[in-house]
RNA sequence: CGCGGGGUAGAGCAGUCCGGUAGCUCGUUGGGCUCAUAACCCAGAGGUCGGUGGUUCGAAUCCGCCCCCCGCAA
């Protein structure tokens, strides 16, 4: 493994906030460069009794000895007065969660680079991971850009990508991708010392969005077809997860899968309605606008996550309702 | 001090309000029936009822404190 010394030298800013961040900063920090800091978003309040947690990034960057800046606001005077302090060749951006002002990508010389979970121009925006699972892609990737002032939109320099798993999860796929972003931004920095960096624009005819997660996106309606609904569950989870409602109380659905076509056949046979619960032999069928889902792992309110088999053993039920 | 649910046999639950032999389903063990079975029938094993202190003749159950698990909200 060569690394050229070029590379080496360069000063790197950090900047991201989740996991799939803390994955690129190890990358970087693994093949040699110099990191003279990493940004991440406050401390915020999470947990059972509102305890302050510190960013994915945070707690790495403090592992690997990198100091950690904790801007409320990116275009905070002080805090861009202490980047162009740093003078850095180059700001790597992953998943930090707020605009950046031009006045900040323009401080370093080569610019602000932004790993991206998707095969842009698709999938421009906060979640590419889980929506690429929820839409059904066949194929999601990274992709590297050059950041400008847009979402997402910056001219792309390298691109890489992986079949979707039959069973992939958002978090499946988030730990794929963050090990394929690992090698995409140390790849896009060697060919940046190199010169053989070619930025291409994006399409934005073909651009596509993925909004941020909501919870309520969870909320399964059991009048969508049963593959829509499966490609959900797998797309939310592990977060924010799908969940419906049973006799006033929640049911979150962890796992879900389609039964073959002859049981979708056997089920829809009775008259049944979206959301009725058929339930033999330690397993859960629900009805849906069409086909029918085989509910997997589930939890109730208070409870631990479990399978239908041992659900069934102490409890039944008879629908799923989509409002308490 | 954000709100709430829960800890009872290997698993999932009931019983707790109104103290009085610890129960259900599944699993498990042995036996039986059957051409046969994951099906059916019979029998059995398996619990210091999260911990601890108290009230009581008597506590899974009532009261105090502690530990652990989980949902919501952020």
């Amino acid at each position: 493994m060569i690394t050229g010394r070029l590379s080496q030298d360069m000063k790197i800013v950090f900047m991201g906030t989740p996991d799939f961040a803390a994955s690129i900063l190890s990358a970087l920090f693994d093949a040699g460069y110099m990191i003279e800091a990493a940004v991440s978003q406050p401390d915020k309040p999470v947990g059972r009794h509102a305890e302050l947690k510190p960013t994915a990034v945070k707690m790495k960057a403090e592992e690997l000895g990198i100091p950690v800046l904790q801007p409320e606001k990116a275009s905070d005077p002080d805090f861009i007065d202490k980047l162009k302090a740093m003078a850095p060749d180059v700001i790597v951006v992953a998943a930090y969660g707020k605009i950046l002002k031009p006045e900040l990508l323009n401080i370093p010389r080569y610019g602000c680079i932004n790993v991206h979970a998707s095969l842009l121009p698709k999938w421009r925006g906060a979640a590419p991971i889980q929506w690429a699972v929820i839409a059904g892609d066949r194929e999601a990737g990274v992709t590297t850009m050059m950041m400008n002032e847009g979402l997402d939109t910056g001219d792309m320099l390298l691109k890489s990508s992986i079949p979707v798993a039959e069973d992939e999860t958002g978090g499946s796929l988030f730990d794929k991708l963050a090990e394929l972003g690992s090698r995409l931004i140390v790849d896009t920095l060697k060919d940046l010392s190199d010169g053989s960096l070619r930025a291409e624009k994006q399409d934005d005819g073909k651009a596509t969005y993925a909004p941020m997660l909501k919870k309520e996106m969870g909320n399964i309606d059991w009048n969508m077809p049963a593959a829509d609904i499966e490609r959900l569950v797998r797309g939310l989870c592990p977060w924010p997860g799908t969940f419906t409602f049973s006799k006033g109380k929640m049911i979150k659905i962890h796992k879900a899968s389609i039964p073959d076509e002859e049981k979708t056949a056997e089920l829809c046979k009775g008259r049944y309605a979206s959301g009725d619960v058929i339930t033999e032999d330690g397993s859960i069928y629900v009805i849906c606008g069409s086909g029918a889902l085989r509910i997997d792992e589930l939890q109730a309110e208070g409870k631990k996550r479990m399978t239908a088999g041992d659900y069934l053993k102490g409890n039944n039920l008879d629908r799923f309702e989509h409002e308490r």
